[in-house]
DNA sequence: TTGTTTATTGTCCCATCGGTCAATCCACCG
DNA sequence: CGGTGGATTGACCGATGGGACAATAAACAA
């Protein structure tokens, strides 16, 4: 890991107590007082880290964007046929520290920012785009052209689905029983053969 | 319809306008004022009719509730097999004058405060009960019942997802194409007999 | 008409919040 | 040692917004 500055590594602190006071409190309930407070220092602090509370949100959603990125790509990496490549799509999706009804709340938060905020617009279109590709390297090889691109718009719905569905009920799914709906969606002849 | 009383229609033009404004702002940048002035009224008359702002929106995500509720049902009135019925829940949830991305922001605010307003939550329990029945009632005549419970899950969590995506990106999706996917997802045996 | 209730408005209050700023502290460098 | 620049604080400001309230207008009952 490259050597971090202080300012980098305070600039790291405040992110991560925002999307802690994100995940409890929602967008609005989120003051630049409570992240202060929640990284033990004081709201003139946040201010000389970040330009505006709209950039401290945006530098949040978009290394929340990153750490799921990196647990994906690291499942990804292991993946050895294009059944497999799907499966570790789906799976890290709901790594079972993830998908979890706080963490839920505080994208669902984010999410419902995005239509009035071209930043966090940006970075939920670069979400979608990953996804999407990420999906079609599985498919691509295993359908043709059209019916591919179908399937990673179904699956990636879904997935949103799911997780949608567990901010608003918290404690109605677990990892699995996520996991285990959307394989049922990509079907039989998607799925990996048993080991 | 019944006779409403001078304060019901009241109400209701306020129920309106708040979802109007709720549409172009999200919940954050919903105020009183402009509820108010978007009925063409004073802030005052708003507190009149509903005692805070938190019961407002309730109110709105009520009547929300209802008119989707209703469209579904006008549908379902008009399906006479198991099959007809899921087609009518899917085509009744994506109804061209309300799967539009205004009316998705509107929707994926409120949401966002489901996780911190008792009141919402119950509305969108209402919701997600009633979407299962709806799709058992269609499902449960096809399918084992544990078989059909985990397709229920799946279709609305679809659904949910395909409502995120149109939220998150204005017109990447229509409603025949959103359509479409969950027909391809429902699979052929659920299917109606081609006319 | 008169009295009573209801509708409606504009004003006021107070808490909150984002953001600015000057002052201070502290670490490092010459 | 002294100074320079970033780190940190707390005080302050202006704007905003929810809500209370008194005053007024209008509808209606007696």
């Amino acid at each position: 890991m490259a050597l971090r500055s202080i300012s980098d590594i305070r600039r790291q602190e405040l992110r991560a107590a925002a999307f802690r006071v994100l995940q409890r409190e929602g967008v609005q309930g989120t003051t630049l007082e409570k992240v202060a407070a929640e990284a033990g220092a004081s709201k003139g602090i946040v201010l000389h880290y970040f330009r505006s509370k709209a950039e401290l949100f945006e530098q949040v959603m978009r290394e929340a964007n990153l750490v799921l990125r990196d647990r994906v790509n690291a499942r990804l990496a292991r993946a050895d046929s294009p059944q497999a490549r799907l499966i570790a799509i789906v799976e890290g999706n709901f790594e079972p520290d993830m998908f979890i009804a706080p963490v839920c709340h505080a994208w669902l938060s984010l999410c419902a920012q995005v239509p009035r905020d071209a930043a966090l617009a940006r970075i939920q279109r670069v979400i979608h785009a990953r996804m999407q590709s990420n999906l079609m390297s599985g498919l691509r090889p295993l359908l043709p052209v059209a019916e591919a691109e179908a399937k990673a718009l179904q699956i990636s719905a879904l997935i949103d689905g799911l997780w949608l569905r567990l901010g608003l009920a918290p404690g109605s799914m677990t990892p699995d029983e996520a996991i285990a709906i959307v394989r049922q969606t990509l079907g039989p002849s998607l799925l990996p053969p048993p080991h």
